[in-house]
DNA sequence: TAAAACCCTGGAGTGCGCTCCAGGCAAGCG
DNA sequence: CGCTTGCCTGGAGCGCACTCCAGGGTTTTA
């Protein structure tokens, strides 16, 4: 009924999801409202991201709707995870493209995964360094202010 | 021959308030071209910066130019730290704010920062999970050796 | 003392990643 | 049959975090 929309809530397990396999098994299509609830963007990006060139060809109905199939939504979940790594858009439609143009992008792919894992890395080292800060931070705070965290309830 | 960048990562030992660290010592007092290549941070971005309301207000001099002090470069250091948490610069000029009305938003500001910690380590969680998947699509790619795409597109 | 280098302001402009709008098919139902 | 729901398109709009500009003072160097 009200699978619109592009709110947030759905399975708020954890963040990172350790995923295997949470796909309505058997099947291989989706509408786009369903790729809407299972991946969190809304069917704006989802057009846009193909717009712009960052999905493989989705197939359609023979009215013209988008069909999703299993192989879309594992490179919706590798879009997600670059995503988050903070690459750029036109990055990742960098590497879709490559992908595209077949093996003889082979080496550039790799190399591109390459730079994006030393990113990934550099970027987990500088959010320690803040939460560093951070925690020292908040224990100044904790220790300076005695007239709080002694709320017994909450 | 600029010490710009932030790729310190655990410097300073020390936990609270007084933290004179790698500075052009004996001098408290900076133009803002200084500042830049303290901060790496451009000339327009300090005055944006002032602008909004990020920056407690800084010294000028008799003729209205800034006059940076070490207080102010101990707080861009905070400030570029949070940044690059991705907090938006609008939390921050929150929290400025709230440092400049004083005491009573003590509770305030602890609250903000652990909030802001558990987005950090929360934020690191999905880094770790995204280096996962990078690291298994690496190997892929190093073991093939060979074309083939099973970039879930073909 | 003149040129060069540096700094000031308010406001306009930029790039990114969406987000929304208007207008319009197609299918299911009551 | 009309109504509602869901999807389609191209293009305009938005919020954020800067970034740049015009026009004009000041400070330093030669």
């Amino acid at each position: 009924m009200t699978v619109m929309e592009t709110t947030e809530p759905g399975t708020d397990t954890c963040a990172g999801p350790p995923r295997a396999t949470r796909r309505p098994d058997g099947r291989d299509q989706y509408t786009i409202s369903e790729v809407v609830a299972f991946t969190g963007l809304s069917a704006h990006t989802l057009r846009w991201y193909e717009r712009i060139g960052l999905m493989p060809h989705v197939d359609r109905s023979h009215t013209g709707q988008r069909r999703y199939r299993n192989r879309d939504l594992d490179w919706l979940d590798l879009v997600g995870k670059l995503r988050l790594t903070g690459m750029p858009v036109a990055d990742m439609v960098r590497y879709a493209e490559m992908v595209r143009e077949g093996d003889h992008t082979y080496t550039d792919r790799f190399e591109l995964l390459e730079a994006t894992r030393r990113d990934v890395r550099a970027r987990i080292a500088e959010l320690q360094g803040t939460l560093a800060v951070l925690d020292r931070k908040i224990n100044f705070y904790a220790d300076a202010g005695r007239p709080l965290a002694s709320e017994g309830s909450r």
